[in-house]
DNA sequence: TCTTGACTTAGACATTGTCCAATGTAGGAT
DNA sequence: ATCCTACATTGGACAATGTCTAAGTCAAGA
């Protein structure tokens, strides 16, 4: 059983059929699924799971901390498994597909006092777009 | 007439009453404005305008970069009418507000080319989040 | 094994955005 | 000033994504 399910039973999750498809799909990848992805690949192991279950499950992920949710420009959330390492988002443009990505500066130290209004920053994300090679193909 | 209109008709853009009513919504305030809130307060002026004129005329906007169209989480797009000037945004996690910032490094020099994974990269967004001084307060 | 409350399901509903064919009109041409 | 016509607008159907509910199902503790 892999590492994010055994956490998870250790948090009293019940554990169902469903939810552990769920959390094996999200398992697998650096590319991260909108919910109706994860609910075709899911459907693959467990036809009869229902669209309402994966959205249950990943809200649940989310809550958790187990998942993070990746939201670009009006297009489908997408969920990423890869919540416990910081990392930053490549997205295309064209087809929406999300990598993660390291950086080799801190964009906190890239803003100064003067620039933070007096709040106080806790956390910072940094996302680039741009065509991902499929779509400049084509 | 803004210099907004004015920029507008310099490129040849055909002024009728609904795109300069949509126009003078974004330019007059400095609060971002979903689509449909658009649509709501141009309907004070005018109010026969339909919803698919407000999208489109937001969505050229946009392709001109007159407005830049922000995306905050799942929910409806807002439009920013602060499109000449290279921003970043500081958000508080709490209220909502967001706040346009300036940076002082090029966040796309952080971006090593191995970690480029063959994107062509145009545009880096960088979103800092936090708690305004408001909600510190409370 | 039994019970129970949490989980799942199907599908209706909500929100946001897009598309289309029919109609209207801004602004150049006459 | 009036006419043309390409461009703009309209309303409503449609699409994509996500939420909710009532009824049925099941995991896991007693």
């Amino acid at each position: 059983m892999s590492d994010l399910l055994e956490r998870l039973r250790g948090r009293g999750w019940r554990l169902t059929a469903q939810r552990r498809v769920v959390a094996e799909v999200l398992d697998g990848d650096h590319v991260h699924y909108t919910a109706d992805e994860v609910h075709a690949r899911a459907s693959e192991r467990l036809p009869e799971i229902s669209r309402a279950t994966v959205y249950n499950t990943l809200g649940e992920l989310v809550l958790l901390g187990e998942v993070l949710e990746v939201s670009t420009d009006g297009r489908a959330k997408r969920y990423d498994p890869n919540a416990h390492h910081d990392h930053h988002h490549l997205v295309c443009s064209q087809c929406g597909t999300i990598r993660d990505v390291h950086i080799s500066s801190d964009p906190l130290s890239a803003l100064p006092e003067p620039e933070r209004f007096g709040f106080e920053v806790s956390e910072v994300s940094v996302t680039y777009r741009g065509t991902c090679p499929n779509c400049a193909r084509a």
